[in-house]
DNA sequence: ACTTTAACCTGAACGC
DNA sequence: TGCGTTCAGGTTAAAG
């Protein structure tokens, strides 16, 4: 499900909704989700803990709490988050629910058909140096994410520009879609190999990145399947959409078939007129 | 050490 | 209607 602005909308809305309420209670109904500590000791820290604001490190959730620990969850592919009030347990909404934190105001509902996403708990003073978020690039939105850092770290590689703006540990938060759109919008082709991407393009990359990825925040993020934030709420950019989804469809530059292939077994969508 | 594949899960869409 | 196959916004352990 969720790339860089999806995540944001996440995190934007939960920051309006959660904030200085404190955790209850927590039932826990998957307990594989639980990565690196005991059901046992990730209740005894989470419960009674208020939770002071949340964040984001890539495509990382954040939950920052009052009692020296930060909750890190990641939704992969489907995980959503759902504010429930006490009284509004239906059997059927909660059929993929798997995890209840129980809030002074409502449940929050951590909802994930598939079951792919996780949760892992660290002290607040050196979360950054755990095992997942110590290897998370520099956010694309950030000012260090320049022409001159992303021609540095792809000019010798061998690997297609996409796989290497996919991968989390050269630049954060972009996945399928964001990918598929940036390079559009670049006009470079995502089969073209790290070390031919000129200078130029580099700009045009790391431009288009921070516009896309900005505008993409606005409309809340892209629903293309089942992505919503505050119950059921979708986002709109896909209807900024240039290519992700668009296979023999005209480009809207050019006329000309959008076209899909496969890159590492991921669909991957452009015009073969406009990138080159 | 580095690269590719398989696995983790469920459900929707499609072909026969 | 039903059954088998493929695909999905991500990451990572295992295999090559």
């Amino acid at each position: 499900m969720p790339e860089l602005p999806e995540v944001q909308t996440v995190v934007n809305h939960l920051n309006k909704k959660i904030v200085g309420q404190k955790i209850i209670n927590l039932e826990i109904l998957q307990e594989k989700m639980i990565k690196n500590i005991s059901i046992t000791d990730f209740k005894a820290v989470l419960i009674g803990s208020i939770i002071q604001n949340i964040d984001r490190v890539g495509k990382y959730l954040i939950f920052h709490l009052d009692n020296g620990y930060v909750m890190v969850s990641h939704l992969r592919m489907e995980g959503k988050y759902l504010i429930r009030d006490f009284e509004d347990i239906e059997p059927l909404a909660m059929k993929h629910v798997h995890i209840i934190f129980t809030l002074e105001k409502f449940n929050l509902c951590y909802h994930d058909t598939r079951k792919f996403g996780t949760f892992t708990l660290y002290e607040s003073s050196d979360f950054l140096n755990s095992k997942e978020l110590s290897k998370i690039a520099i956010d694309p939105l950030n000012d260090g994410f320049d022409y001159e850092y992303l021609f540095s770290k792809i000019n010798k590689s061998k690997k297609p520009i996409k796989t290497l703006l996919l991968g989390q540990e050269l630049v954060s938060g972009i996945g399928n879609i964001y990918v598929c759109e940036i390079l559009f919008s670049a006009r470079v082709s995502p089969f073209k190999l790290g070390s031919l991407v000129s200078e130029q393009e580099c700009k045009l990359i790391v431009k288009e990145s921070k516009r896309i990825l900005k505008l993409a925040i606005e409309k809340n993020g892209t629903t293309v399947s089942s992505f919503s934030f505050d119950n059921n709420h979708a986002g709109t950019f896909q209807d900024f959409l240039n290519v992700y989804g668009k296979q023999k469809l005209p480009c809207s530059n050019c006329n000309s078939k959008i076209v899909k292939d496969y890159i590492s077994k991921r669909g991957t969508y452009f015009c073969n007129n406009c990138q080159k």
